[in-house]
DNA sequence: TGATCTCCGACCAAATCAGTCGTACAAAAG
DNA sequence: CTTTTGTACGACTGATTTGGTCGGAGATCA
């Protein structure tokens, strides 16, 4: 449950792609284009073109046209949220479907619905972890992992 | 984006209204069938019927066939989370798809992949954050409400 | 001018989800 | 002990969303 779509899967690694091109060991910017990405990552070409237009629009990235064209980031790293990465290309953070309804209209179990508050806590909490995570931090510490400890065996889940 | 599905809202609200009978003024656990949460909050029954199974399979209420049958919480308030509730009944937490996969298999962009560690420190907050949340958080501070001025107006969301 | 690349719209197919129907079963009433 | 009532339960179907595709127009550089 909760699973991002691919979309957003897609637009995060082309963001982390390009950050590292950009601002990697090399001093000068390179500008990497649609097919790069797509080639690197296996990801269907035209899909990852969409999710990089929605980004350039939301000024995310900023696209260069022509030969030699493609893709650099819009701004710094540091200023990039994954709150505002998911939100252009998933629509708005919404636990349930009245999360931002004007008052009574659209939901028949609205005047008797009982867990509103305290879902609309949670949902601000999430938004609140996803808007001070940034580009610059995936950026940084990712040695490859194999933190399985978290979260796998613990909980007593039922299959 | 990571809206969750009408399951999970029509089963928090059935168990939010079976604690508070079950809980309530009166002293005595007073039984609730399936018709009675469908009309109240408007929810069609065979669907509202379908959600109570499954959490009934997974130990967090209790059935009682027959006439004056119905559903009676299978443990304390407390001890009910609210990740166990959304993981009965969408299945387990996991914002991306390898989220839980043994290694290389089922993902073609896992070698590559750049943002698996950094998303599943995510993912495991969010699932703290669910799993400290119990019934019982949902039945205190429910003032029917008509908090509007919390998110109408300003789109801006601060704490 | 021609080749290469982004941009943009519409379009299709597969998967998931919301909702329905019919049956089996347990408890109360006669 | 049989009937009747109301419940749980599981299979089934229709609708919405999502992942992915296709074709063309405009911009830029050699």
């Amino acid at each position: 449950m909760l699973k991002l779509s691919k979309k957003a899967d897609y637009g995060l690694m082309a963001l982390q792609h390009i950050a590292s091109n950009q601002y990697g060991d090399v001093a000068h910017a390179r500008v990497v284009n649609t097919k790069e990405i797509a080639e690197e990552y296996h990801i269907p070409v035209e899909l990852l073109a969409k999710v990089l237009q929605t980004l350039s629009k939301s000024g995310i990235i900023e696209s260069h046209n022509g030969p030699k064209g493609g893709y650099l980031l819009g701004k710094n790293p540091r200023e990039i949220t994954i709150a505002h990465v998911l939100e252009s290309l998933e629509g708005p953070l919404g636990i349930m479907d009245c999360s931002h309804e004007k008052d009574g209209d659209a939901c028949m179990q609205r005047e008797h619905c009982n867990i509103r508050t305290p879902l609309l806590k949670i949902q601000n909490s999430i938004y609140q972890l996803l808007n001070n995570m940034t580009l610059q931090d995936m950026l940084g510490g990712t040695p490859l992992i194999t933190i399985q400890s978290v979260a796998t065996e613990q909980q007593g889940v039922e299959r």
